[in-house]
DNA sequence: TCTTTAATCTGGTTTATACCAGATTAACAA
DNA sequence: TTGTTAATCTGGTATAAACCAGATTAAAGA
């Protein structure tokens, strides 16, 4: 019946976080305290901290620290309200930081889904979107520069879906979502703030016209510990 | 620019299987052998196979070692579909083991979703799904025992839906899913055959009927490596 | 007071070693 | 041939010790 004993350390916690001793955002005794405090070496105290990471309890500032995670935001990815109204709803705050827009050609794998030819000229954004300061979501976002000239003048701290209606009287009426879990690449990461290989939840969403053409392709990448996705329907 | 050398080893497999000296269901090398093969120790070649399995690339048998994961079912939460459909369409073989089957009592957090006072009594079906001869879905469903009296005489390898339909006279009308990743408990992990603290995609499922009552309230717990869910939908 | 600098703290990565327990396999006995 | 047993292989867990590179903070200088 014997448990390993980084298991021990791990429900130490939990149970710190339970009776409400840490709590959110808080700030854990470092690797070595921990080590310390229970007699273990670094790596075992590390061991636990990295399962509780991967139940999305805690999470990790490079080189800073481990925190307790906030709760996870509630997110239906077949509303069509924009990030801003759901935080809003949540009584949390929001920003949005465009980390960079350029002109490129499409990737092959993105000209496939966009149904469009390789190296087509493309527009790609990248944002990053915070909840309560804290980054939780990387968006690369693809859109048919023949579709929307000239959209790199617009801001993109706003929402995409409100630009392409006001400048291009453009909607969407047909979305196609695939979502899996992983990890992200170093320079995701780095973007997220986060250490290299963090898992997250990947979403690729697909937004059509009326007329059937692929408005945007949107990449995002969600820390995997931040979001809860929740979605009603109903059955014929 | 150096990288550090448990990277040297991912992008390595990852290249491997790219070209396809190792493919679907392979065993990798084993940890020591790693190890020895890029001069590092055993430790270094341990971050390498935990990173490839955050992606979801490599899974691992308790003590038998290291796989190349298969690609990943597509799933439509949103679909009527039974189990054993999708895995058809998809040139999947399927089996559905019951793990145990219960009448008990309502805890706190499954009656207050259901709807049902606490410890009210609730029929709990534990079922093991493995697509290819691989566990790849845990369910834990709740079912209120006043609605469907005697269900556990029935067979749980089959879809519960047919059953509720034919024995029952119950349809499912709307259902609300909520999932977030993270990660399995010892038990969980058992079931499944991987380690404990592996990580997992939970989805909630609550199907209520016509009449709004609550028929059943699944806990899923699927590999996370082996499933992607895909949706569509229409915008009005 | 403000800024620069140096010391210190934290996680990130790595080596070498060890022992355990389950899984597999080879050897052996019936 | 079959069943049992023992050796071996594999991952699971753990210790001790290092060094590095950001982040933070305290100290020193302007």
């Amino acid at each position: 019946m014997s448990q390993p004993q980084y298991k021990t350390i791990v429900d130490h916690i939990k149970n710190q976080i339970d009776v409400g001793t840490l709590t959110v955002q808080d700030k854990l005794p470092s690797e070595r305290q921990l080590s310390d405090q229970f007699d273990a070496s670094r790596i075992t105290a590390r061991e636990a901290l990295l399962q509780l990471e991967k139940e999305g309890i805690i999470y990790r500032l490079n080189r800073r620290g481990w925190f307790v995670s906030p709760t996870r935001l509630t997110y239906d990815p077949t509303s069509p309200a924009t990030f801003n109204e759901i935080i809003k709803q949540q009584q949390r705050t929001g920003t949005t930081t465009p980390l960079s827009t350029e002109l490129s050609e499409a990737p092959s794998e993105v000209a496939q889904v966009m149904g469009l030819s390789e190296g087509s000229p493309v527009y790609l954004i990248r944002r990053l979107r915070c909840v309560d300061e804290r980054p939780i979501l990387l968006e690369h976002i693809y859109v048919d520069a023949n579709l929307c000239p000239g959209l790199l003048k617009h801001d993109f701290s706003q929402s995409l879906t409100g630009i392409f209606k006001e400048h291009y009287q453009k909607g969407v009426t047909r979305t196609d979502v695939t979502m899996y879990p992983t990890s992200l690449d170093a320079e995701d990461a780095s973007s997220l703030h986060v250490s290299p290989g963090s898992p997250c939840l990947e979403i690729r969403r697909c937004r059509f016209t009326e007329e059937n053409q692929v408005l945007e392709y949107d990449l995002e990448f969600w820390r995997h510990d931040a979001v809860e996705l929740k979605l009603s329907f109903e059955h014929q």
